[in-house]
DNA sequence: TTTAATTCCTACTAAATTTGTGGTATATAA
DNA sequence: TTATATACCACAAATTTAGTAGGAATTAAA
């Protein structure tokens, strides 16, 4: 996997659009801010978070970024994914990039595929929503015995 | 994850070892050679190895190492345990390590939490009996109807 | 039309990690 | 006692990650 700091600010980036929806557009300096990340870093990480679509931004005064679509239409895995060129677990698997020829061979190939599908899977079924509620993972002892968050009513 | 040459490295070595189980003690330059990795490089390595009590070994004249199980009682998430130190997703949830105090508000530690806990049970079901007969990865369509490649004989 | 705020773009630098290498001490079988 | 190993420690090269710097282009508003 090897997530670096790149795909955790990016996922953190997301979250801080997300949490304040109200505003039209939020400019990096606010969500650097907000975030304490350096707004020079974060510059190069929104650019792949636009290249990808996953959010879209104005320039100019009052210009900013802003998500593109409900949170929940955001799964982890995309956003992991568009920003981290490896998430695979070893570079043996990567395609097209350095072709080890002694793939075929190699016992250990098909364990790295499958652990590679099950992360992909996994992450791909969080949702940004799914990060900002924490429903997800919130325990027994944590939950309100009454009743989930409704959605979708 | 974030496995690195170490871990691939270890792993070789162990499958080389299980490969060739008829002789008693293997010198690191035997397998350095079979692998074509660096036998210097491979000596940190096999270190870690025998310090987890994953193989054992004798100096001198003959000596080398050899496993000290049956290859079915080692899990690959034990052998890469033993070499990398990060196979968590993320620094954020390594213990002891690097502190984040925004760690108890932070929304995405729990998720991280639940892919490691994916990925190392899935690892720890992997044997290094199932890399050497592969039969856990073989397709309908690989398989011979026939008999596998005898072995043992 | 000028100014301030902002994205966008490119190049560079610093730090950390990974991937090794070298040398030597120690143990062991023949 | 010699050849062949492991064991141990320090250092170096290569690669990747993290962060900086400077400025051009764009836009809203004064």
């Amino acid at each position: 996997m090897n997530v670096t700091s790149r795909g955790r600010y990016a996922l953190r980036v997301m979250v801080d659009l997300a949490q304040h929806p109200e505003e039209e557009y939020i400019s990096l300096k606010t969500v650097a801010d907000r975030q304490q990340i350096s707004m020079k870093y974060l510059e190069s990480i929104v650019a792949s978070l636009k290249r990808a679509e996953l959010l879209e931004s104005t320039r100019g005064k009052d210009g900013g970024y802003r998500l593109c679509r409900e949170p929940s239409a955001y799964s982890v895995g995309e956003i992991l994914r568009s920003i981290e060129d490896n998430l695979a677990p070893v570079a043996c698997i990567r395609e097209g990039d350095v072709h080890c020829e002694r793939a075929a061979a190699c016992v250990t190939i098909p364990m790295w595929k499958e652990l590679d599908e099950i992360t992909n899977s996994y992450l791909d079924t969080v949702t940004l929503q799914d990060l900002l509620s924490g429903d997800k993972w919130k325990t027994q002892a944590d939950a309100p015995a009454e009743e989930y968050q409704e959605k979708g009513t």
